[in-house]
DNA sequence: ATATGAGTGTTATAATATAACATACCTCTT
DNA sequence: AAGAGGTATGTTATATTATAACACTCATAT
């Protein structure tokens, strides 16, 4: 799909910026939390929490679902994923921009999800708010439709 | 909150204009979806399906979870509600605007939302898809913060 | 070394949503 | 008016998503 490179390569690019990001925030990624945000963004789509709880757990060993949803608060409160609303769903965040605004591309054919760096319409809609007297605080855009690939096919 | 007309007085209208976009549509408006419909513009904020299964239901006469889920289905697929996706709550639609288009002011404090109806947005946020070769079919913007009256307080 | 807070383990349950199948009921045709 | 076919509803069960509450462990900072 669009991944010209986030999901191909950039795993360890995206844990060792987490780290970064843990150390200035003085905050810890441990053990637990690094393991759910490599699984992640190993996966190529949004990935949901009981799938997380899957892939985390072993025949021999199963984790419950408040080990999952504490590493998913974490991540998120610290904007190292997000959260795919229409698809209670998560998935890695660049952190290259602001936590308060983000925008997807959802292509309900093949599920994948492009996030849109683009400040114009933030812009817009925060003056939107304003005029009516509201102050926004997050701002969260989801686009459904058909990604190139699939419109392809 | 903003309710300049909406929620204090619109109930009636709001039927009146769905069971003319039924008949329209050539779709039934039945019993239970018209008073599920009631029950969501009662409410002034965005109601969740089993607060409204609870309303629905009286102490001798328990409705369940499918009949709601249904008419809710219905309602939204014919454009009557929305679906708050940060709340997992339903709200009006006033449906003078396009369905695959909508834009929410959610106030964090009261709870309230408003329905932004504003058509440079999208256009751009169509453009922006389009020049990633994605094709959008639904547009859903939610903008949480606070609201002008609960700013006052 | 020990108090403190942060993190994790564990059990239970809450909250949200759907599958599947049976029954009723519209409405169209004859 | 009878029956066929589709739409809507009733009902049971269960799937999916998420959190509360409390016990325990661990890091680290004085």
């Amino acid at each position: 799909m669009w991944k010209r490179h986030r999901h191909s390569e950039c795993i360890k690019e995206a844990i060792s910026r987490a780290e970064k990001t843990c150390i200035a925030r003085k905050c810890r990624l441990t053990p637990i939390r690094k393991k759910v945000l490599e699984l992640i963004w190993k996966s190529h789509k949004p990935i949901k929490a009981y799938d997380l709880l899957a892939q985390l757990s072993s025949d021999n060993f199963t984790e419950k679902p408040p080990t999952v949803y504490r590493a998913l608060e974490f991540l998120h409160e610290n904007n190292l994923i997000h959260r795919i609303e229409s698809q209670n769903a998560y998935i890695g965040c660049n952190a290259d921009h602001d936590s308060f605004d983000s925008k997807f591309l959802i292509c309900d054919k093949c599920n994948e999800v492009e996030e849109l760096i683009e400040p114009k319409v933030n812009k817009a809609l925060f003056e939107i708010s304003k005029k009516q007297g509201f102050t926004p605080s997050l701002v969260n855009v989801e686009i459904h439709g058909t990604c190139s690939q699939c419109a392809q096919r």
